[in-house]
DNA sequence: AGCACGCCGACT
DNA sequence: GTCGGCGTGCTC
């Protein structure tokens, strides 16, 4: 009997020996089996045929049956999940099964390939390409093989016209399209692009769909039948027989990186299967990631920019608004305000910007002092009026609002700071009859509530328009042309040293979505630190200079791109756990010698108690990626053979974006 | 991850 | 005396 390698659904680092009974001999590479695995039964991809194996025979077991009647998976399907487990440091069963849709991660056979739906088709005339545009488009039609593309466009430059007739002549030559975007919200309105323009079967992939959905566009595409692919970042392993370019949208947005179990980065990923299919890769942005500039700037990857709008509007101005030592009303400085008087008054929008939900961010007693703290976490209860409850935006849990002061009974309980809620109330008050939309996750609960708001948000219903970050991304809001950013301070000095990245990131999308071209628009940023070296590049010169900059504090740093990174974290139920653990670690490291690794904490976490669990981290560092990777492999046996190990949960996050 | 084995506390 | 808590070891 045949030996075939099976990696198993469960999180073990090792692949499993089986024998492959003579009736399923022709079960291949790629397919899944269901093996008997210890005292159950489990699903398993075969990776590999043997000619013997190292294991005793008699301990060898049978493959109980094949799933599939054809791989789900082709050879580089295969070899780009078993590069991305070995680089993240993730089981291989694991990696696989997170790959495929949830409903074959369990023991059901694969449907049959569905059949082709046809859509009468009449396309929208295509715009007129400026210069900038035709040459990115010359520059990646001119790639031989693999090549990977910074496409470095300004809002409303036109970049995803230059993805349309970059896809549009990679479906004419025969090729399939992966287009990659960082969240579920900003596929509709590039589906509708395409679907205007491009004639072809398209997919869209993300976690919005039904199992069923989802594994039919996913076999649609892997048989080929659909040519464009659009999704989100787990869309980055589907099979495509006949792939020819891979575009990243948005390639700076964190979202792009999974945050547990698999942690990898779509992005990074996209680039290496570009490598793997040997096709060129793009990745646009307006604000691309420091990472990505870094690249460019050593020649790996050829940045393409788009440095003009399109009709030549104006880009926005920027007001800073100094608001030390100022009265603020709930939030707002009399300079906004006058200002947003006058926009309204000529019949123009406004968009107000705070990254805070809820009412106010504290509920404190003025007599004894009490705050409104999280039994859970090391945070405080953020006060929700409407709905009357106090919500740990931490763990979700809730209690209903205190009439009186749970320590000292005084009636006089008062918020403190402002969220989103509290805002709306005082702009109701303070302009009478205007129509104002609150836009954040509590306004937009229910499914459509965000296009239905965004939509009449963009016919100009609403001239007061206030959300958090959810109102920065993707839709451009023609009729606003005053954008205020009520507290810019809280991305600033971030605990994060990505934090300033993140800010310049955000302040460029939010500026973007105002102006147009006979009125260009004008962003107000309050702040206590108007000095910001930094903020004042950034406002003067653009993303560009500030990016520069900001690169030349991390070289100066040893910070990445200039070094790479790996954070162990730790939590447990019980406090000190995981950082006893961490330390044991920290221990073995050293004990291996980590060479030119440096070994940075363990530290608690910003907030240590979330949700019950206290939370620590681990940081290696190097300037080397190498060495780094070299010194993991050593330690993770080490750190699996820990006592504590199952007391304390613990995860390895290789290129990690966010620390705790 | 599951699942079983094994060794110590409060119950019919 | 035994039901069951979770610490430990193993899965081709």
């Amino acid at each position: 009997m045949a030996i075939v390698q099976v990696a198993v659904a469960a999180p073990l680092a090792e692949v499993f020996d089986y024998l492959l009974p003579s009736q399923e001999a022709d079960c291949a590479l790629g397919q899944r089996v269901l093996v008997p695995f210890g005292r159950s039964r489990r699903v398993g991809m075969i990776v590999a045929r043997k000619e013997r194996s190292s294991i005793a025979p008699e301990r060898l077991k049978a493959i109980e049956c094949c799933l599939d009647r054809e791989p789900l998976l082709g050879a580089e399907d295969l070899a780009l999940i078993r590069w991305a487990a070995d680089y993240y440091r993730c089981p291989p069963g694991e990696a696989i099964f997170s790959a495929l849709p949830a409903r074959l991660r369990r023991p059901v056979p694969s449907a049959p390939a569905p059949s082709d739906d046809a859509v009468p088709f009449e396309p929208a005339p295509s715009p007129t390409l400026n210069a900038e545009q035709q040459a990115a488009i010359a520059a990646v039609h001119e790639a031989q093989g693999f090549q990977c593309f910074l496409l470095d466009g300004v809002t409303g430059s036109g970049k995803t016209e230059v993805y349309i007739r970059l896809i549009s002549a990679a479906l004419e030559r025969g090729r399939q399209v992966l287009v990659l975007v960082p969240e579920i919200g900003l596929t509709p309105q590039l589906a509708e692009r395409f679907a205007q323009r491009l004639d072809t079967e398209r997919v869209v992939l993300h976690s919005g769909l039904t199992e069923r959905e989802r594994e039919r566009g996913w076999q649609r595409a892997a048989r080929g039948q659909a040519r464009l692919i659009l999704g989100t970042r787990s869309a980055i392993f589907t099979p495509l027989p006949d792939l020819g370019l891979v575009i990243v949208d948005e390639e700076h947005d964190v979202s792009l990186k999974q945050q547990d179990g698999f942690r990898y980065s779509a992005r990074d990923l996209a680039v290496r299967r570009a490598q793997i299919r040997d096709c060129p890769v793009l990745l646009g942005s307006a604000t691309p990631s420091l990472e990505t500039l870094r690249n460019a700037e050593r020649g790996r990857y050829r940045h393409l920019h788009l440095r003009r709008r399109a009709g030549g509007a104006e880009p926005p101005r920027f007001l800073v608004v100094d608001v030390r030592s100022q009265h603020l009303i709930t939030g707002l400085s009399h300079a906004l305000l006058t200002r947003m008087t006058t926009v309204i008054e000529a019949g123009n929008q406004v968009l107000l910007f705070l990254n805070r939900r809820g009412f106010a961010p504290v509920l404190t007693c003025h007599d004894c002092g009490w705050i409104s703290v999280c039994l859970h976490c090391d945070a405080r209860m953020t006060l929700h009026r409407d709905r009357g409850l106090l919500i740990c935006h931490h763990c979700g849990d809730q209690r209903t609002l205190p009439v009186h002061c749970p320590e000292c009974e005084s009636p006089d309980l008062r918020p403190l700071g402002q969220g989103t809620e509290r805002v709306e109330d005082s702009l109701r008050q303070r302009f009478p009859g205007i129509p104002l939309a609150r836009i954040d996750r509590d306004s937009t609960r229910r499914k459509g509530d965000l296009e239905r708001l965004l939509a009449a948000a963009r016919e100009g219903a609403y001239p007061l328009l206030l959300g958090t970050q959810m109102l920065a991304k993707g839709h451009h809001l023609p009729g606003v042309t005053l954008v205020g950013i009520l507290d810019l301070d809280h991305g600033l000095y971030g605990s994060d040293f990505r934090a300033t990245e993140r800010m310049a990131q955000l302040l460029i999308q939010v500026a973007g979505r105002a102006g147009r071209a006979e009125q260009p628009g004008t962003v107000m940023l309050q702040t206590r630190h108007p000095d910001h070296p930094l903020l004042i590049r950034l406002l003067r010169q653009g993303y560009g200079a500030f990016a520069d900059a900001a690169l030349a504090e991390r070289a100066e740093a040893a910070l990445p791109p200039f070094s790479f990174q790996a954070l162990v974290r730790a939590d447990s139920r019980v406090a000190q756990r995981a950082l006893d653990f961490l330390r044991e670690a920290r221990a073995r490291v050293l004990a291996l010698d980590a060479g030119p690794v440096q070994v940075w904490g363990p530290a608690p976490a910003s907030m240590e108690r979330r949700a019950g669990r206290f939370r620590a981290q681990l940081l290696l560092q190097c300037a080397q990626r190498a060495p780094l990777h070299a010194l993991i492999d050593r330690l993770l046996p080490s750190l699996r053979a820990l006592s504590n190990t199952r007391t304390v949960r613990w995860s390895l996050d290789i290129d990690p974006q966010e620390s705790l």
